[in-house]
DNA sequence: TTTCGTGCAAATGGTTTGCAGTGGC
DNA sequence: GCCACTGCAAACCATTTGCACGAAA
């Protein structure tokens, strides 16, 4: 996603919900949109420091809790650590068991399934995640 | 699951990996087979404890991972912690972004999109998890 | 000026590991 | 008897929290 769209989508939606924009809210969500997958609190404090910024890690893991919170950052469970991106929209992922990648599903077919089941059961989907075996660990 | 069925299978399960049947494994077997849902390691340590047994929570913990290797359990990350169940079959689930309750998704619709679009990716599925809002937090 | 957000450091708690002893085969 | 498995206790490490300062509105 280009930068300029991140921050504009970011004051936007902060505004909306009384929050503030900050420099820490920003370097994360660009962070994110650098990224092509997901990534865990500890590596985006890194990228951060890497490029020269700073930010605690703990403000990394509160500002993420807040983005999670309002929508703008999807949160997934992985197995040892939790990672986050950005919550473009409806977002399916493949997490291996074994190595724990992640890859994206393409999702049209799913989509479909998936509201019809979910309304049945008067749940909110915001995103499927499939857990199996990768292409590399099937050996 | 009923108990002896429990256990036969776990004796044949392991013998075919050559893994020992100990009361440990027997035990965290039965465990799950008595929940309807998921439960935690920790969960798991403390329904053995009140049932009267004892097993050393380290234990629990290498003995699911044992188990979950061996494609007898299932695991399944959650926000904080790390939840196994007893692996049934292809079994689906709906996990609440905010509350963290699971609920079980009858699975036939989206068993048939899921087969089609793993196989696109070369994946192996082995559970579904869609995670969104509950109805209770909807709200 | 009033909150809300951030840095820092210490605490928390789920999970892992080293080592010595025990039980399955 | 051999070696995988278990108990115990200590280590680990991702995440959270308390408090004081600093910055957005």
């Amino acid at each position: 996603m280009h930068p300029d769209h991140i921050r504009a989508r970011c004051r936007e939606e902060l505004r909306a919900r009384r929050m503030r924009f900050t420099s820490a809210r920003l370097s994360i969500m660009d962070t994110l949109g650098a990224s092509t997958g997901h990534l865990s609190a500890a590596e985006i404090h890194h990228r951060i420091s890497t490029a020269g910024g700073h930010l605690n890690l703990s403000t990394v893991y509160r500002t993420l809790d807040r983005l999670t919170e309002s929508g703008l950052v999807h949160r997934l469970p992985g197995q040892a650590q939790v990672t986050y991106g950005l919550a473009v929209e409806p977002h399916h992922h493949a997490v291996c068991n074994r190595c724990g990648t992640i890859q994206e599903i393409p999702a049209p077919a799913l989509a479909d399934a998936l509201r019809a089941t979910a309304k049945a059961i008067a749940f909110r989907p915001e995103s499927v995640v499939v857990t199996g075996l990768c292409p590399a660990c099937q050996a």
